[in-house]
DNA sequence: AGATTGACTGCAT
DNA sequence: CATGCAGCCAATC
């Protein structure tokens, strides 16, 4: 189980830690920015939040899919278009999006 | 070690 | 309200 012979992550808990911590406050039905998360993180930028939840395994327990640009929108990955699984899941857990493809962060945002 | 990019944000135009 | 530019931290080349 060794990580490899590459430079091991950080033992402690760091950024990449923090940012998930952050996610996996919030509650289902709810979603936050990545500004947000960034800031409850402290210390780190928003771009950097991003770049962790891209570095994210798939079937990790965070919550990815709750986390949207400050415009209350589905940001575009990589790949020059958002990831349709996210708006999916925001919409089972009851979020609701307008015309625009963009969620009320005055209804569904966190913390209220 | 320097330059570039990235799931962003805020302010100015 | 749409567009442009600068700031930001970390990872990658």
């Amino acid at each position: 189980m060794n990580e490899g012979s590459s430079r091991d992550a950080p033992p402690e808990p760091g950024v990449y830690a923090r940012i998930y911590a952050a996610v996996l406050e919030v509650p289902a039905g709810r979603v936050t920015t990545y500004g947000r998360v960034a800031r409850l993180a402290g210390g780190c930028t928003p771009l950097l939040v991003g770049f962790a939840m891209a570095a994210l395994p798939a079937g990790s327990a965070v919550p990815w899919h709750r986390v949207v640009n400050s415009k209350g929108a589905i940001s575009a990955r990589r790949e020059g278009r958002p990831d349709p699984r996210q708006r999916r899941k925001l919409q089972a857990e009851g979020v609701r999006f307008d015309a625009g493809g963009r969620i009320d962060l005055a209804v569904f945002g966190w913390p209220d």
